[in-house]
DNA sequence: ATTTTTACCGAAAACGTTTCCGAAAAATTA
DNA sequence: TAATTTTTCGGAAACGTTTTCGGTAAAAAT
């Protein structure tokens, strides 16, 4: 495996090799006719500029790291093909790593990004944000980071998040709506910026709609199916179970009312469901499962933009993008009795 | 952002380029004090080797090539996420590209990664294998390849493949022995290998219990549930449903299944069920979904290892790794009446 | 005491590009 | 025709490493 270099392009046509790469980049002056030799001997010897030579001579990695919490799950799936959709499409690399939501992995994967010359970073932060200091002493330093998801509205960074207060708050009105008095959320871990928002959301639609203490309860399940099964049979145990489910999620969505299937309840004759962050099973359980539905393809590509801004030009302002959006009623949710 | 380099930290103590480079590779011959102290103020000033560099300097990229047709569903994000493992582990940087089962995708990303300079690739083709010929014509010329999945046997090259018709025939027998007497298979693709493996798994199941043609069906759905619900649209149309169906993968089950439940059958009283490719979701859907289990993981970790072992020595003869799997029985393919 | 070996280290070439600088050639102007 | 400008190109430095080669000094062997 012998590689044809620009210099044995430029040797077999006798002309420097500083023709040869400027004809491949047409940046600066060469005559049209020795441009279209060159190129034309270089495919027919089979050279390709090694890109490695280019990174080193012109400095830029043209890589960028990508630090999300996991990718078995839908969510984040599409969120790494949608950025590297973006960023393949501009002449970059991507290297994607998981955290494990482990603080610690997460670091030594950040630190492993950076040390490995990458031209900037988009990460979903995991839970403990511990590392979040590091990270924007990076940022300030003049390394360009892109958040996503899962961070407080006060770091001062690029940031894409999504409007969790707004469309929890929707979801959740919708229950009420319906009219299902007593309601219960099954929260992910408290210590996620997202739960907490979705939270939030919960609560001020309880307040709005004038629900009293007895009426709701925040319970904090996690982002698994399996987690959202644990919860339901403490709850079948306790009897004391709602008339619907806001859940932080599908998964747990699902393991839920999985569990109350198998303990004979009916969904959502005897327990209503809305989910969260949409997934495509959604619309194949049965009932089919309400849920909001986030525009992953849209803020994966606002984060990609976001970070080559600022990789071109280091002044460029931080900015934060919230999106917004929508709210896919199913059978989970609607109220037979209401008709 | 300037990076501190070799020299600077050579110029720092009087020493030489090599040395610093030495201390940093125990390699050659350093003393170990001297190792120690360039190490000490390396760390303290902050130095960390250029991979760039290095990568230029040693003609080797550390950067391995790997083409899926998808990583949005279960298996190849979890295909992909443990050739990471593996690969990250030993030093390697891994690309991963996506052909979108589309086979000039395919192999537009294929040559770039080729041209990206990557050591090797491990690529799972998509449908149409017209490329197959300049994928060998590079690993003959000393590229290395493994292929995993949807690959002919014959083909002269190292290769992890999952034992389909075995475990096809292993589902398909259960159904039988539970007593289905109609019993259909919803295939992939007919032209992807694993379909035609699968199919070949089905029909050895029909010959060896002695099925009679009118007892059992091929028909191609596809890989996606909505493929598995259109097909069950025509026989309910035409009236023409088995007691059983043995499906390409979980996904055509689950959307065979909803499409059936939706018109009034049950699962698995009416008709029952058998996936392939285990899902999470087969053991939260109602009834569980039986199905064939592949080891994703140690799939994934074969075939990396059989690619290292080929760049690290081109000699390295190829190799035919054929896995096995378990079959997990759940409700959805139990007959009651056997009881 | 002399020779030989060993341990350690520096100089410099090499990896394959880009890009600055200056010069030759061509085109334009006077 | 001479002077000036523009176009085109080659030489060489630079990017940050690794690694070969050779050399010196110290240690070991004779």
């Amino acid at each position: 495996m012998k590689h044809v270099t620009i210099k044995d392009v430029a040797k077999r046509l006798n002309v420097s090799v500083s023709s040869v790469s400027r004809a491949f980049n047409n940046k600066y002056d060469i005559k049209k006719e020795t441009k279209e030799l060159i190129l034309s001997t270089a495919k027919e010897m089979g050279y390709y500029p090694n890109p490695i030579a280019k990174k080193l001579s012109q400095n830029k990695s043209l890589n960028i790291g990508v630090v999300v919490p996991e990718f078995i799950n839908e969510y984040y799936s599409e969120i790494v093909i949608a950025l590297q959709d973006v960023l393949i499409s501009k002449g970059y690399q991507v290297l994607v790593m998981q955290s494990d939501e482990k603080p610690e992995l997460e670091l030594k994967n950040v630190e492993t990004l950076i040390h490995s010359m990458t031209d900037g970073l988009i990460i979903a932060p995991t839970v403990g944000n511990n590392n979040m200091s590091y990270y924007l002493e990076q940022h300030n330093a003049g390394y360009p980071i892109v958040f996503l998801n899962r961070i407080d509205d006060s770091v001062a960074a690029s940031k894409v998040i999504f409007n969790n207060v707004k469309w929890s708050f929707f979801a959740t009105e919708h229950l009420i709506r319906q009219g299902y008095k007593k309601i219960y959320h099954l929260s992910g871990y408290k210590n996620l910026s997202v739960s907490k928002e979705r939270i939030e959301g919960f609560k001020k639609a309880m307040f709005k709609h004038n629900v009293v203490k007895e009426n709701y309860k925040i319970i904090e399940a996690g982002l698994l199916a399996e987690e959202g099964m644990e919860i339901i049979e403490d709850l079948i145990y306790n009897h004391d179970l709602p008339d619907a489910f806001f859940c932080v999620n599908d998964m747990v969505a699902m393991g839920a009312m999985k569990k109350l299937r198998d303990n004979g309840y009916s969904v959502p004759d005897d327990i209503a469901f809305i989910g969260f962050t949409e997934t495509r099973m959604a619309e194949l359980v049965t009932p089919q499962l309400s849920s909001v539905k986030q525009p992953t393809f849209k803020m994966a590509k606002a984060a990609a933009e976001l970070l080559l801004k600022r990789i071109e030009n280091a002044n460029e302002p931080i900015e934060t993008v919230v999106m917004n959006g929508e709210l896919n009623i199913r059978e989970s949710s609607i109220n037979k009795a209401l008709d």
